[in-house]
DNA sequence: TTTT
DNA sequence: TTTT
């Protein structure tokens, strides 16, 4: 439809591992979650109160492999895109619907001397100091400048 | 969790009209779906394929009953507010998600001369030209500046 | 810097025309005004103050062209894109800073029945109605799959 | 103006520690300056150019506590707010714009164990440590259930 | 300079 | 279920 926005903006923490899906050798996507929480103080109780909601990401191709590459549980991201629902059926044959957020763009938050560090080898290699090309930048999909 | 940040940003058009639940003499929500829609050519059959996706509004209490009032099924409007994935269970004791918008501002965006005339009495007694506090602002909710 | 954002999303009326300038026969450049405003009622005069913002707007190349084609004075629009702040020097010689809005995104919201017929010929020429490719979607920037 | 939206996400890092004005006991500002960047490549030279926007912001009254209290210089920070030019006289006569950003919400984003220790006495004393309800959350001003 |  |  013309005239629409579909945007979703969000600053969490992964609550795992990037974890991927290949289709073919060119493309593949990676699936994560991160939790977004709000608090606030009950009035009747006078008690603090946090809800923490989790937020199901699928990036593709390229991105993807930046993310599986940089990524780890517990960094903090910055995550541009759009929510999708998918209709899905269970194995009682029940229509079932489970909502994405297909990212479009991301920032790395987490200070590259937090992150833990990660077994995966893809990550210890990753060495990003020597790149004067740092992966940490807003990235849109299929920027081809970025020597990824 | 502090530093973090659940944004969502939509334009789309009314499915249908506002659906409200009253709690009590202070407490309200109004719900109603908006659809956003993105198109592009398929670069195998070179054919236009268009998505909808449908998103579930929830409003409360004053911006509730302003929606109610000026809203009707087709109007385009802009939203933004934040996700939350709400857990339920179903008839057969199953585990369900249902992932709604908790709207947190908006703007009616369908010019008043566009709106088609709705049946309903509240609307028809709206009179939004004879107010100079017109309800089509920006309006965070909880504004008590706001004359409804 | 990495781990950044400069993001702008506005919706307003376009306070003049798409005037253009072209650099050569690839790039040029469009430029419009929007206003955005907010009104509130001062609490201590109980008058309604209404605040006009203007926001310089700059668009590339084919994104210009489309823009310069079908939006006009009076026009509503979302846009989306990134602050700028140039730096000139005036006829004094002294610097001067002027922030621009440079549009990655934009979704025309004025229904086109609702647009005053343009003296422009190449609005004239538009006819939106018979492309299954309606210029009025979400637009980035450089997505060679839209034919324009 | 009905129908429209001015809004500006940043994130970003502080050029400068927060400079307060008081106006009286009930009310006052902070500013300061947060730097974003983009990066690419010049597909001319095949060298990598950084481009830094400076960005004035601008916050209110308690937000402008909490920010003077726990920012420093060089600290990141989430942003979110609306654009607003001002029109002022220099010292020769002339007419001078200067565009902030007022600023709504904002969210910590660095590490309290990364930020350097500061000579300022306030931040000295805020012990964020030993706070269940961390000033780190999204804030929107004006919200009173959050105990500064 | 827009719009409601 | 909307809209173009």
């Amino acid at each position: 439809m013309a005239g629409t926005l579909n945007k979703v903006m969000l600053i969490g923490n992964l609550g795992d591992d990037v974890k991927m899906h290949y289709f073919d050798d060119k493309n593949c996507i990676g699936r994560f979650p991160i939790a977004t929480s709000e608090s606030y103080v009950n009035k009747q109780t006078n008690e603090r109160v946090t809800n923490t909601e989790w937020h199901n990401i699928v990036v593709r191709n390229k991105a993807a492999e930046i993310c599986e590459k940089y990524l780890s549980k517990g960094d903090k991201i910055y995550i541009e895109g759009r929510i999708k629902t998918r209709k899905w059926t269970d194995d009682k044959g029940m229509e079932r619907y489970s909502t994405e957020i297909q990212c479009d763009e991301f920032t790395f938050l987490t200070p590259k001397n937090d992150q833990q560090q990660s077994h995966k080898p893809s990550a210890a290699n990753a060495k990003p100091q020597s790149q004067p090309t740092a992966p940490t930048d807003t990235m849109p999909e299929g920027d081809d400048d970025l020597p990824f």
